[in-house]
DNA sequence: ACAACTGGCTTAAACGTTTAATTATGCGTG
DNA sequence: CACGCATAATTAAACGTTTAAGCCAGTTGT
């Protein structure tokens, strides 16, 4: 098999107890044995077997992520480039990251099984909700754990999240710049938290710049791209005087539906009708127009989230367990040209 | 800290080791004494310590998966679906995926690292290429590991590939079906395995219809949409008895920077200009006009590959360790509409 | 009636580390 | 010159499992 102390130790000849405190610097040791010791280390090419360090020392040095769901033909660009992020960020900190998949009925159920068989020393949680069962539960443990996303309010945990509401209404703000005053919403079903927070933002830009929606400008449709399309529909079929000019959607996705039905119906992206989407998919820029959009600093927040479970980990208290980073406003085609009636 | 086994032992009133005969069914247990443990290990809810269990089988149950380089504003959706798949294939196996970041200058001393260090048991490639220098390592060590890609010809070991080169082949003869005859093509820069591959299916498929592709026709450029944009740019600007009708390219990232200038250039895709892609990204469909592309069936490779590995672990000999799968032409508006001149 | 087996349990060694406790050595001090 | 005291090494216990080896009582075969 591999070569183990033993067997340094015994090409030095020295004691196992020696050729580990060499390695750990946990003990004085003469620079002559120090020297033999590394020779040997060297020259068999001995590497420390993790699990039997882990067994002693009680830590896996490994970070539990569960895998939001991919549904086929479904992806999330955001979401794929923070675990590379974060798992770039652990490696720094000499941690790997454990990638699991969570069934959709328990989603506790994995996060206790990998504690309880002491597979991970802590946890990075995304797509969190309210009342999310695995904070709950994580909290209820004191189980080491940090998040890309918020929860409920009364929870005390560390965090990072992106401003959706600050997001969205720099969008509409946008908009109401270029002109537009008859300005539509693409929001999810009322009930998740990142859908009302951004849908928040709508209601207060809106609200700031005098204006009150009509009910109809409202659609409440899932996160997909026939829901965005099929809106879209019912908002130009409205009498003139009430349609929209322009379109916040809260999601790219939602975005792309609604420009797709635009585009193939007469009406001219951008020009006749503004779009704006969230989340700057990496294709938004190549859309036909380019797909305004927030973009969020998903690097930074896998670096922020890990840094925040290091701290945690360390049993320290932390200075600042919730950030709230802003999103960018990246002006595109879709959303770019004066408007005025 | 957590329960142990020790700990059910004692509520048991057994000895350690008639614990563990009962919880793995390694030795006769009489009934009774066989209820009273188990009936400990419910009321305590002990799961047995996995590092303890892996030390001593010198198994870690862990299978290593290195990201594709990920740059900042690029996806590789159907990478990504391949690793949420193999990750729930792999735990239906009762093993975990480690995913760990590969250096791009030194790719394998990570791989070597969780090798020595005992981290993992096997190992998952992908985006394989000619010479790849990880399986050369791996073959060489005779570690335990299987690919999603082809590699040397002359190396022996368990890979699912798909079959590019047929896939394009397909693509051509739907253009060649519609009445395109002068068709060009989007192709990475000679020299990796699977872009060979895949142009080699567009020469043979014009070679069997009898036209030789003159050379202009043919752009060598980067996996990027803005290479694809100027290949565009230039397959247009060629005399009209040379310049091409329909567009075949190696990848949908290409593809899409050749709509982009087609649309903006007053070409209408799909009726001008013909063009496919390859990968059939999720948002290939959305696209206007949506795109024609190559459908790579990732899940059930995601399958294929985990279910090689888990024979190679069990040192088993692999019946059929070469595997090639055929994609499958999704046919789209950007390549719909019977050409003639 | 006694050896040989067998079922059902326990004891203890092993996996490869780390580290507390211990020992050996040389040195300055009273 | 013995004493204590650093210093540098070794020995052995511990981490939580699995499992080979051992033990005992009861049964079977001759």
């Amino acid at each position: 098999m591999a070569i183990k102390i033993k067997d340094v130790a015994q090409a030095a000849e020295v004691s196992i107890a020696t050729v580990s405190y060499v390695l750990n610097n946990s003990a004085p040791v003469s620079n002559e044995t120090r020297r033999r010791v590394l020779d040997a280390v060297e020259r068999l090419g001995y590497r420390p077997n993790i699990t039997a360090r882990n067994l002693k020392a009680s830590e896996t040095r490994m970070i539990g992520y569960a895998w939001h769901n991919v549904l086929p033909g479904e992806t999330n660009a955001v979401l794929d480039r923070f675990i590379y992020q974060m798992a770039l960020a652990a490696e720094a900190n000499r941690y790997h990251v454990l990638t699991f998949t969570q069934s959709p009925d328990d989603p506790v159920a994995t996060y206790d099984e990998l504690i309880r068989t002491s597979r991970v020393d802590g946890f990075i949680l995304a797509g969190t909700d309210r009342n999310d069962e695995r904070i709950r539960r994580l909290i209820d443990l004191d189980f080491p754990f940090a998040a890309f996303g918020r929860s409920n309010a009364e929870w005390d945990f560390p965090y990072v999240d992106v401003d959706g509401k600050v997001g969205i209404c720099m969008a509409v703000e946008h908009l109401l710049t270029l002109g537009h005053r008859r300005i539509a919403c693409l929001a999810w079903p009322s009930g998740s938290l990142n859908g009302d927070a951004r849908f928040d933002g709508y209601l207060q830009a809106m609200r700031q710049a005098g204006i009150v929606p009509k009910p109809t400008w409202i659609a409440r449709i899932g996160n997909v791209v026939r829901d965005g399309f099929e809106a879209a529909r019912r908002l130009m079929a409205l009498p003139a005087h009430e349609r929209p000019t322009a379109i916040v959607s809260l999601s790219d996705v939602m975005a792309i539906g609604a420009m797709s039905y635009l585009d193939t119906n007469g009406f001219r992206v951008g020009a006749d009708v503004a779009v704006t989407g969230f989340d700057d998919d990496p294709m938004a820029g190549y859309l036909r127009p380019p797909l305004t959009s927030l973009h969020q600093p998903i690097d930074e927040i896998a670096v922020k989230v890990i840094e925040m479970l290091m701290v945690v980990l360390n049993d320290q208290p932390i200075p600042d367990q919730n950030i709230l980073v802003q999103p960018t406003l990246m002006i595109r085609g879709s959303s770019n040209y004066p408007f005025s009636e």
